[in-house]
DNA sequence: CGGCTTTAGTAATCCGAATTAGCAGCCGCA
DNA sequence: TGCGGCTGCTAATTCGGATTACTAAAGCCG
């Protein structure tokens, strides 16, 4: 068999096979039927058929160097996309935007020549191909606001998966609404008597964290402690808790309230009875426990799902509003009792 | 700001700029310097002024025009990329593709926009978009034969990760010993005196499945019990197992081994006293077990990165051997003794 | 029958980059 | 002074398909 005998088909093949010019297959196969371009039905079967017998597949890039769309969907993450310290936080994510994309019949770029350096990708490195996906979804914790600056500089359709204010310029984005579920979980746990509570966590740095924090002080008051975690055992940290009265503590990362948790247990503290623990959110690093924390969840297949519908409305132009927040779902679970004596 | 001011530069913007030909920033971009292009180090350094200031980026696609390289890997999953009932068999398949990805400086197209139908996709539907990738890997369990004969009649460079046989063809393919390392353990069980020995599972179909029973045959003999588990409750298997005096089930798949010992423990069977029970690989379903059983892994994570390597080598024609397959990790576990009496 | 419209189709051009062919200008040498 | 060879660069073409502009032929009307 010689060498090129499966060459590619070309539009100029099908045309010949079918006797008529390139222009008319192209015509056929878009199904155009306006008035300057009339295939009578006889021509056009012809056309098929050949198409059909062939097996004749356009070549998408030639397409799109004429046509605008691509029907890339381009997916940044910031960290792997398919971590090995599976905490698989980003998952979820992923599972949203995939379903999504089948149903609008796009495909999935996953930008991995991007090399991964001090555990973080960076966007514009030496020859970045964000241009060719369509548009393109940013995944991460933090995200560096100079690569969004020069997003929205270049005019680069995209949306952030998380909230992000700091970029000189308003960051399209689906977030969830941490501020709103942390209050609310702040002020049942005040409603159910508790007086002295605590949030346990960073409370800045990204967005999420901050709003949480935010939250919790607009129930609790801007003087409720805030305790950081950041490189402390879990049994300091519960330590400080007891020493300060606390009975309930409101942890940003739910990793660390499953460390406080088994901290906890070794002490022969009871949780909920010495201590209530709320978890705000997912856990972002590995970290397997079945308990069923009260707190609450963060939506994240349905911020994949809205983030490829924002992204499909900014590409064709019918996005209104550019920034949603999702609400969280609020879990009763088991760590949230009253005080003692309350 | 008038509407296209950040439209897209192109090297004939650059060439304006730069007060040169189009042809000249295509040389200098490409580094040529070939005698038939010779460009002197003043205007090369010109030209690559314009494009650091300007921030210029060639379109990959209007490349992929001419050039045969695009640095996309495309992957082709038969289920779902990303599992919502995250049994996640997937999971490390796919860091390994990333990992090796990344250090090519290859892009991961996934072709989510062939839909799921009867969970299933297919490569070979309307509009396919194979093309855009310079080649692809495939995922899953069963491959229609037909799409791989097509695939392999049509030239397309592709590399199956798992073994496949049945194309009219040889199928490049990285896959996992299974036939080995059932055989290993099933002779490392009889070494323990085991006499009474039966398979559990399909053991056709897949040829993952296939290759199980034949090596375990290949140590058992051909008249070995082989039970089957579809549509079966543990319970019944179980009980067939204990009826026939079996001392060591052999399980093709986990998710059944952890059924299987779940079942046990219900009824005051104890693994692995009264009955030793051996996992064949890992779980193709969601399936949660702490438990540390005897037999074997797949190596998943090296078959991606193998896979990805064994299809640049293709790509680049250096590939010699088309047909790759790795050994399992076999497992001592907790769940394989000697029999009683023995 | 001549002019006008509709029909059916095609030639030419474009998208953005890569590549091929080739053109001026200059040098050196016989 | 004439010719070959080298240098530095560009015009033209290509990839595969979409689109625009246009033409040839047929149909219609008065």
């Amino acid at each position: 068999m010689p060498d090129k005998a499966t060459a590619r088909l070309t539009q100029r093949d099908i045309a010949r096979l079918a006797k008529v010019s390139q222009t008319t297959v192209s015509l056929v196969l878009n199904n155009r039927s306006d008035a300057s371009a009339r295939i009578p039905a006889e021509t056009r079967d012809r056309v098929l058929k050949v198409i059909r017998e062939t097996g004749y597949q356009a070549d998408p890039l030639a397409r799109r160097m004429t046509k605008q769309r691509n029907q890339i969907l381009g997916v940044f993450t910031y960290e792997s996309v398919f971590p090995s310290a599976s905490g698989d936080f980003y998952h979820p994510f992923l599972a949203g935007i995939e379903d999504r994309a089948e149903r609008l019949g796009w495909d999935l770029l996953l930008f991995t020549s991007a090399p991964v350096t001090d555990g973080h990708r960076r966007i514009f490195h030496e020859n970045n191909r964000l241009r060719i996906a369509d548009g393109c979804l940013l995944l991460g914790r933090e995200i560096p606001a100079d690569e969004l600056a020069r997003l929205i500089a270049e005019d680069y359709p995209f949306v952030s998966v998380g909230r992000r204010d700091d970029a000189g310029g308003p960051v399209p984005y689906v977030g969830a609404d941490y501020g709103t579920a942390t209050r609310t979980v702040a002020e049942r746990a005040q409603a159910l008597g508790h007086r002295r509570i605590a949030f346990v966590g960073l409370g800045e740095g990204a967005e999420s964290s901050a709003d949480r924090l935010r939250g919790f002080r607009a129930a609790a008051g801007p003087r409720a402690p805030h305790l950081p975690t950041l490189d402390r055992p879990p049994g300091e940290v519960l330590d400080d808790l007891l020493d300060r009265r606390i009975t309930a503590a409101f942890v940003e990362e739910r990793a660390d309230a499953i460390a406080l948790y088994a901290a906890a247990a070794e002490r022969g503290i009871d949780v909920p009875r010495d201590l209530s623990v709320v978890a705000l959110g997912d856990a972002t690093r590995a970290a397997a426990s079945d308990l069923d924390f009260s707190g609450f969840h963060v939506p994240r297949r349905a911020m994949g799902v809205r983030a490829v519908e924002l992204l499909e409305a900014v590409l064709s132009g019918t996005a209104t509003e550019q920034q949603l927040l999702l609400p969280c779902e609020l879990t009763d679970g088991i760590t949230l009792t009253p005080p003692e004596g309350a």
